[in-house]
RNA sequence: GGGUGUUUAGCUCAGUUGGGAGAGCGACGGCCUUACAAGCCGUAGGUCGCAGGUUCGACCCCUGCAACACCCA
């Protein structure tokens, strides 16, 4: 058989099931579905979605064999704001605007490059093995999913759900839009806090000093806050203070929002751009001072000084203006949160504009009621406190967006500015009785992407329709998704599926953990530490992956450093590791922690794995090329006890699988097949395999053993690592396998097991403790393992002497004795090094071979171990409150160690000075 | 400031009703033993963040504290 190579198998298989049409549902057995996460179209797979759908399609792979019908919901995001942006670009490299092309002229210009870029997703999914149901994808923008759209849209308006009015928004001044809050990342940076001093109206030379992050807004100043307790303000409550460089006149308010600990305890109130002052604005009453326009400059109701200053100018200008009028109190240095558009870069402002809403307060009520009753449960359940507390908080969803990329809002205006909303103009024109003659203009604004998101587990199935699709999947089965979605998407998919479908979108919902870098650094681009999953499956070099990171940055002090890192941390760039290796790296890693750190050197243990599992196979393939042909086979007492380990193993398999521990799943599955299987019994398999001691319905017996527990091994570990799996499955001999594909075989299922007899586990684990001793005996003498050596044994009891006799056959081939004798209890035996095993003594003699004060050494550790162990359980036993009050069993337990421990510390002792007689 | 989570071997992490602390990687020593050197065999290494409490008994339950991470203000 040729190496591992991942490269071979990979491609191949997943073609291969393509082309069957395997992906598809099977129509038969109870439905389980999943609704992918919708990628962004114009995107790229990163270590999110690769670790996501890593475990989603072990679930689906796991289900689909155990013959659910099963669909794996496909679809793509149009990311409205991001492809927006990415055009937009594109076109300014062709010295041209979106303004230029027009709305629909842009908007050709986004479906092209989407038709151009969409694939790369899709053949990155494909790369991870993802099972996905390819022939149903679908697309936020296709004409069912806006039908869909603009149908909920309509209903929620006609039920007073949706609203246009005008009010704070995120607004992102260079894409001169409105943003989502998931779109804001606020970060600490180094700013300053200015003081101010805004002196009274009735006594001009005194002051009262306000501290401010943010000094321009000052021209929006609608009043000056004090805690209503503050013992320092509160004869000022009431009056009036100047607002420097303006004739404005303020008045002095008491809030509660105030923070009197907080610099001098007085705050400027700038209700037009700032959340929580404009809650103390609604409060009080306050005017709304706008003082800045859409595109971040200062607008014409400012003093005419500032007017048209862009704003950061205007901050200059305006310090310094406050300075000359001796306003300013002083400056110091002060880290706050900075808010920055996701994809622009550029600060936020709240600004207020005509928008949008989406009155959530009577959707958002059944949706909790949902998660209280248990209809969705969320996993782990923890994850319910950040699902609570936002919905319990929730604030009007602002829906519009000044873009053109996306479902325009089906809203109509007539000249007198009147409101239409409905599914197109004709129906609204029928609705309303509008003549040909009355001009309607349709709304400019699109929905936010999260809009058609929220519909996602449904639209995708055919709604508004009552299709077979979703009358089968709907409700979904799952949701697989991370923590910083939960108010973003989960919570909204909730509200609009319970309020249209009438029903949850998913039963379920897991949600992981976030993937960093090996020092738990979130992965990004700026920071140049991303690693690229196709990099770790195909392989990438040194300059490549430098090249990658530090392309498209702007600061040349940053790609320094970025070089310098990566280089540091890849000297020989990234190996080829496989998709299956990566694959079960991610479902090692994903434990229900909040963060993970990806290591690559995980991935090259898996890769290890794989390889391991590989070659055993090949073992495998190699020892059963000839079948012994008999009528009745023979099962060795290894081939009971690896149909055993393997029958448990699937059980906790099954278990970690149900209790979404992907994990615990891997681990047992790695456990087994490296340490049970390979380094056991296929060592066992070996001498019954080559001895002509055994027989033929005994080499029958073992050879299927092999067989079909590799088989069985195989499905098992299929849903993990789905290439190697099949490309093994496949050279197995036809009779050993059923069906055409391992995808479509039989998932290996739990069974009660009978845990108290089990006489080949118990030789068994007899076996590996003898072996086990001799080889310490060899390892802290330095003798090699190939060298064949006398072995004395002394004591124990019939068992002992039964299965040394037994498995005379393997203990030959493992502890490599060239002899093995018994002595009596009562002789003397010659210098030796000696082990233990219960009440066996294992005595390997000198005879030349012997390092005495190596020996020597050796025993004292042995003591020493001992020693601490009887004095720990003589303390419990010499307690009498233990005796009293432990079960009785635990008692008799500590007992029965402590007599063991003793007598095999008298063996060490007497055996100890036998050697130092030497 | 509020909330959530984390703290176990040098590193990354398991530890499922409280009853003898585990794995992988790394380290050290020895092996080309006919599936695999991407391997095999052996060894070392931990006051389970700190301080209390409950209990016969605590990595595990309770309280407080500290550090770190993320979310929200």
């Amino acid at each position: 058989m040729e190496k591992y190579d991942p490269k071979n198998i990979e491609q191949h298989w997943y073609q291969t099931w393509e082309a069957a049409g395997y992906f598809a549902p099977s129509g038969q057995g109870p439905a389980f579905s999943i609704a992918i996460p919708p990628p962004n179209v114009t995107g790229t797979l990163h270590m999110g979605h690769a670790f996501q759908h890593s475990l989603v399609d072990a679930i689906i792979r796991r289900k689909r064999m155990q013959g659910a019908n099963t669909l794996w919901q496909m679809g793509t995001d149009h990311a409205g704001i991001s492809t927006q942006m990415i055009v937009a670009e594109q076109l300014a490299l062709e010295n041209t605007t979106p303004m230029e092309l027009g709305r629909d002229g842009f908007i050709d210009r986004a479906f092209r490059w989407k038709d151009e870029s969409g694939g790369q997703i899709n053949q990155q999914l494909r790369r991870m093995g993802a099972s996905l149901h390819w022939d149903t994808e679908r697309f936020t923008l296709d004409e069912g999913l806006s039908q869909a759209v603009i149908e909920v849209f309509t209903r929620l308006y006609e039920e007073g759900l949706i609203y246009r009015g005008k009010r704070l928004v995120n607004w992102d001044p260079k894409l001169q839009t409105s943003i989502s809050d998931l779109e804001v990342i606020s970060e600490e940076e180094k700013g300053f806090l200015w003081h101010l001093k805004y002196p009274l109206v009735d006594q001009p030379d005194v002051y009262l000093e306000v501290a401010t992050t943010r000094p321009e807004t000052m021209l929006g100043d609608a009043a000056v806050a004090v805690h209503p307790d503050d013992s320092r303000y509160q004869h000022l409550i009431g009056a009036t203070v100047t607002l420097p460089l303006t004739d404005r006149v303020i008045p002095i308010i008491a809030d509660h929002y105030v923070d009197p600990e907080f610099g001098t305890g007085c705050v400027k109130i700038t209700p037009a751009h700032d959340f929580n002052d404009y809650e103390v604005g609604q409060r009080h009453d306050l005017p709304l001072h706008e003082m800045m326009n859409p595109d971040g400059t200062i607008c014409d109701s400012a003093p005419s000084a500032y007017q048209g200053l862009d704003r950061f100018e205007a901050r200059k200008r305006l310090v310094e203006d406050l300075e000359a009028a001796g306003c300013l109190a002083k400056v110091e240095d002060h880290t706050l949160m900075v808010p920055r558009g996701e994809k622009s870069g550029v600060i936020v402002e709240p600004l207020l504009s005509d928008q949008w809403f989406v009155r959530v307060g009577p959707l958002a009520e059944p949706a909790i009621e949902a998660v209280e009753s248990g209809a969705i449960s969320f996993i782990p359940q923890q994850a319910e406190n950040i699902y609570f507390a936002w919905m319990r908080d929730l604030k009007d969803w602002c829906i519009s967006r000044q873009q053109w990329w996306g479902h325009r809002i089906p809203a109509w205006y007539d000249e007198t500015g009147a409101i239409y909303v409905g599914r197109n103009e004709a129906e609204i024109r029928a609705q309303n009785g509008l003549s040909e003659t009355t001009v309607l203009r349709q709304d400019d604004d699109v929905l936010d992407t999260w809009f058609s998101s929220a519909l996602w587990t449904f639209s995708t199935l055919g709604w508004p329709d009552e299709t077979e699709s979703l009358r089968t999947f709907h409700s979904t089965s799952l949701m697989v998704t991370g923590h910083d979605i939960i108010s973003f998407w989960v919570s909204r998919m909730i509200m609009m599926t319970l309020k249209f479908m009438n029903e949850v979108p998913f039963e379920k919902v897991y949600i992981h953990g976030l993937v960093t870098d090996a020092e738990g650094q979130k992965m990004s681009k700026s920071k140049g530490n991303g690693l690229d999953p196709m990099d770790i499956i195909d392989g990438i070099s040194a300059e490549a992956l430098v090249k990658k990171r530090t392309d498209k940055l702007l600061q040349a002090r940053q790609k320094d450093r970025i070089e310098r890192s990566t280089r540091k941390e890849y000297p020989e760039g990234i190996e080829a590791h496989g998709t299956d290796a990566l694959r079960f790296t991610f479902c090692a890693i994903a434990t229900s922690a909040r963060s993970m750190r990806f290591d690559l050197k995980r991935v090259d243990g898996y890769r290890n794995f794989c390889n391991k599992l590989w070659n055993a196979a090949n073992f495998v393939a190699v020892n059963t090329e000839v079948l012994v042909n008999v009528s009745d086979r023979e099962e060795s007492t290894a081939d009971q006890w690896i149909r055993r380990q393997f029958q448990e193993t699937s059980n906790k398999v099954n278990l970690a699988f149900d209790d979404h521990r992907f994990d615990l799943a891997a681990k047992h599955i790695y456990e087994f097949i490296w340490d049970e299987f390979c380094d056991w019994y296929l060592e066992l398999c070996k001498p019954i395999l080559s001895s002509s001691d055994c027989t033929d319905a005994q080499k029958s017996g073992t050879q299927h053993c092999l067989l079909e527990t590799l088989e069985s091994i195989l499905r098992l570990a299929h849903p993990l690592i789905p290439f190697i799996t099949e490309a093994l499955w496949q050279k197995l001999p036809k009779n050993f396998r059923n069906g055409p594909s391992i995808m479509i075989a039989a998932y290996p299922g739990s069974i009660e097991s009978d845990s108290v007899s089990d006489p080949a586990s118990a030789d068994i684990e007899w076996v590996k403790a003898f072996v086990g001793a001799v080889r310490n005996i060899r390892g802290e003498q330095d003798i090699a393992p190939s060298k064949r050596i006398t072995i004395l044994l002394q004591a124990g009891d019939a068992e002992d002497h039964r299965r040394q006799k037994q498995h005379a056959l393997l203990l030959d081939a493992l502890a490599k004795p060239e002899a093995m004798n018994w002595i009596e209890a009562n002789v003397e035996p010659p210098p030796s090094a000696i082990q233990i095993v219960g009440t066996l003594k294992i005595l390997v003699p000198l005879a030349g071979l012997i390092d005495k004060s190596a020996e020597l050494e050796r025993l004292n550790k042995e003591l020493t171990k001992l020693e601490k162990e009887i004095q720990r359980v003589n303390g419990k036993l010499s307690n009498p409150s233990f005796i009293a009050n432990a079960p009785q069993e635990v008692v008799e337990k500590e007992r029965a160690k402590i007599a063991g421990y003793q007598k095999q510390k008298t063996d060490f002792e007497a055996q100890k000075h036998r050697v130092a007689a030497i």
